[in-house]
RNA sequence: GUGGAUGUGGCGAAGCGGUUAACGCACCGGAUUGUGGCUCCGGCACUCGAGGGUUCGAUACCCUUCAUCCACCCCA
């Protein structure tokens, strides 16, 4: 049996990596336009952060982690998210100490032990950004806005933009309590999920499936009469932008976020198309967290979108990303040994002055060279001739128009650079 | 973690309890064009995801396992 990549993983061959390369490429040119700049963690963090950062109780740290001891005794984990570790870097790197708000973005590797399906994979990739050290709602609507405008940029459609205030300590427990008051004498009702939410995350029996639930559902309370005085304020001031700047979403009382650092601003964005895992992009404020785990009370608001599902959102539209692979020259020569060597000169001649150049570096016969030049789609084909190698010269070949010319060796790369 | 579907060469795809596993594309070699793209000829699965079972005999039936896809869950 020959050896496969683990479950959940993908190989990432050339013609896809060109298309992400182009995509990572815009992403980062927009970020700089926004004034973030890039920041790189480990790939694997002490599991503490995550158990602290992401919260203990969720289900991405309870079943879903990469842990393991290393051979210090100590219990570490591959990120499942990449927003604890810029917090924590935040704070290691006394960052606090530069002007605030810090612009962070990120893009890389995350892993979760989950079943895969489309959409979904136990190493995928995200790319998100971070504002730490700001409490302004303007800081919010500025992340937000910049995650519709990445995916404008990327010219993916049929997005959905929600929005939802998940309070803050001050006022979810409250809430939390009602919901829980409301829904316990209907608890034999609920579906059998529904009843494990019940005291766990009763925010999501609003966001069930299950009819029942939905029903029940219905004049259960809502968050938006119990959120303090504050988070009410600060949910209007970034509606206000939102508005003010053009922006359509929807509220969605029910959207929760599934991880527990989030306080006020929660928000998603959808793609039709997709599958079952439409949300492409998720985030929200959490001014939580870096107090969490261990720095100064600092508010944030960040969010992460998974560079699959970009992908799946753009070919669920038809649309390919271009992608460069264009070839200046194919050198096609015989096997003799003088004329080979002479090719394979001039390929690293050419090469120098950055044109790309393929040659064949094996025995096949001209013809099948020929063949390859035709199929990587040559510009140009230089051909070493015996008989014109003797008179020192070499046949450039227009591979599109078919014409071909004869041209002294020494004046090949003169000639060239002239095209 | 739960439920459902699927699994034939690089890709797409027939086949079916019986002795050589269609076909298309791709690929490799060759013929012909003065040196490619067209055409033609030839090659390319001791094997039907893997392991086991039933049978005189299985790619086809059964079991297990692995993988993929879909839904749930959860999330990006």
């Amino acid at each position: 049996m020959s050896i496969v990549r683990p479950r959940g993983t993908n190989d990432f061959l050339p013609e896809t990596t060109a298309k992400w390369q182009a995509v990572e490429a815009l992403l980062r040119t927009i970020c700089h336009q926004y004034g973030f700049g890039e920041i790189r963690t480990p790939l694997f963090e002490e599991t503490e952060l995550f158990n602290r950062g992401v919260g203990a109780t969720t289900d991405i740290v309870q079943k879903e982690m990469y842990t393991f001891n290393d051979h210090g005794g100590r219990s570490i984990s591959l990120r499942p998210e990449n927003t604890a570790s810029a917090c924590r870097a935040y704070v290691e790197n006394k960052l606090y100490g530069q002007i605030q708000p810090v612009k962070l973005y990120y893009i890389g590797p995350m892993f979760r032990y989950e079943k895969p399906q489309a959409g979904r994979f136990r190493q995928f990739h995200q790319f998100g950004i971070e504002i730490i050290g700001s409490s302004a709602p303007a800081a919010d609507a500025e992340a937000i806005c910049l995650a519709l405008d990445l995916y404008q940029r990327l010219e993916i459609k049929n997005l959905a933009l929600k929005l939802n205030s998940v309070g803050c300590p001050c006022c979810r427990p409250v809430y939390k309590q009602a919901l829980q008051d409301y829904f316990r004498p209907h608890l034999g009702q609920l579906c059998g999920s529904c009843r494990e939410r019940f005291e766990r995350n009763p925010l999501r029996i609003l966001d069930c499936k299950s009819e029942i639930c939905q029903e029940l559902g219905q004049a259960a309370p809502k968050i938006y009469d119990y959120l303090c005085e504050d988070c009410a304020d600060h949910f209007e001031q970034v509606q206000g932008l939102l508005q003010a700047a053009d922006i359509n979403y929807e509220l969605t009382p029910h959207m929760v976020r599934g991880l527990d650092y989030y306080t006020k601003t929660a928000f998603e964005i959808q793609v039709e198309g997709i599958g079952a895992q439409s949300a492409v992009c998720g985030g929200g404020r959490y001014d939580g967290l870096i107090e969490e785990i261990g720095g100064e009370p600092t508010p944030a608001v960040g969010f992460a979108l998974g560079m699959e599902r970009i992908f799946s959102a753009l070919a669920a539209q038809g649309d390919d990303i271009e992608r460069e692979d264009d070839l200046d020259i194919y050198i096609i020569s015989p096997e003799e040994k003088p004329l080979r060597q002479a090719a394979f000169a001039l390929a690293q001649e050419l090469r120098q002055l950055e044109m790309s150049v393929e040659m064949e570096l094996g025995n096949k016969s001209f013809k099948a060279q020929m063949k390859a030049a035709d199929r990587m789609k040559a510009r140009f084909a230089i051909i070493f001739g015996a008989d014109e190698f003797a008179k020192g010269e070499v046949a450039l070949k227009d591979m599109l128009e078919g014409g071909q010319v004869n041209i002294p060796l020494t004046e090949i790369k003169k000639y060239l650079l002239e095209r």
